[in-house]
DNA sequence: CATTGTGAACGGGTTCACAGCA
DNA sequence: TGCTGTGAACCCGTTCACAATG
């Protein structure tokens, strides 16, 4: 099978289903079907088994897919069989909720450092980590050749921020700060922010 | 001009806008084009055009959009010209950092309480808010006539809160949990997972 | 017999290109 | 002249429908 060039739009999908499948195998749940799956996620049967089929022949006519099986191959599609070590920038409230977070272990990542700019946090303890200095920050990231970030620093900051971030050799910036973050070609960014998804739900709340 | 129906993927798009025009203004910008919009935002500026031509023309010929003007008619049209409370189910540390985040007041929300499980944080304080207890709340969020919920519980815990927010009469969603939530039509539900968006960066992150 | 994988048909979102206007 | 608003063209993602198969 060729791997051609995957649509985005199909990749952005697998998380998904990489989420969903872990939680029924979670359940003890072994088998399911694009039907199944779909019903689960909110989407097309035909849309599962198009994306699935994209990548290989992973199902069984008559049987489904069986989801250890299933699992095993989206992990090893998007890179996540490995563990991802993350710099955190920013120890607010967030970046202390996201240091503690248990959740990443098995899904892949791992936050590996943390930094902030303000002298009356750095050195102090945060989850397991002791707050770095952000003006070490570029040299350190760089060194532990750390590929990936996030960034919970102040809308003001998150610019200058990401950009010493990419100078450090960072890939990929995930960011809570609610701006745009202009960084040159090759550099792939993320955004959360709540409030953007709250606000398309309250269009639809009418006034 | 007539509203007929607006695809939900312009709806999608709006708050981004809106984002980004808070923050231009805030900058001391007070119009903008089509052109300049869709590069800070990356996307077209055909389809900036086409997007906001939907609900009216809200640009000069030769001159643009003014800022002010075009803020002032996204947020009428997301609803956010008011202020939506929010209930709030979850104290743990992503709870704690919602709670105490100042950035709701300025785009049309407000957390207005919040709830959790553990007899040991019923009472106490996060930010201005006493914790209240959950058996409580169906009661306490209908009296309130609170639409809208943010949920940071536990992944198990999530859908039977869900349930009993949607029993309450909340109609809007968002949640934390890594989980998909099976909740009748009629509710809207947007998830936040920062998981699912690094393992989408690190597909291309290579191996 | 249930369910996959997939070419073909479909539909809708995006881009194009230009008339219209400040 | 510069930039919007918009019909038409295009393209791409989704759905359909069915042959293939354990």
């Amino acid at each position: 099978m060729v791997y051609a060039q995957i649509p985005d739009i199909i990749v952005g999908r697998l998380p998904r289903y990489l989420q969903v499948l872990t939680w029924m195998l979670s359940d003890g749940i072994q088998t399911t079907s694009s039907q199944d799956l779909g019903e689960r996620i909110g989407i097309s049967a035909a849309q599962i088994r198009k994306d699935l089929s994209q990548f290989g022949e992973f199902g069984k006519q008559g049987t489904g897919y069986s989801i250890p099986f299933l699992v095993n191959q989206i992990q090893a599609i998007l890179n996540v069989k490995q563990v991802w070590n993350i710099a955190l920038i920013g120890a607010g409230d967030l970046g202390h909720a996201i240091a503690r977070y248990q959740g990443f272990a098995n899904r892949g990542f791992r936050i590996a450092m943390v930094f902030d700019i303000d002298q009356n946090k750095i050195g102090r303890e945060i989850g397991e980590f002791i707050i770095q200095d952000i003006a070490a920050m570029v040299e350190t990231i760089r060194s532990a050749d750390i590929k990936i970030a996030m960034i919970t620093v102040t809308a003001q900051s998150a610019q200058g921020v990401a950009e010493k971030l990419v100078e450090a050799g960072i890939k990929s910036i995930l960011t809570y700060a609610p701006v745009p973050l202009k960084l040159p070609p090759g550099i792939f960014i993320q955004y959360i922010d709540p409030i953007i998804q709250l606000q398309h739900m309250t269009y639809y709340l009418g006034n």
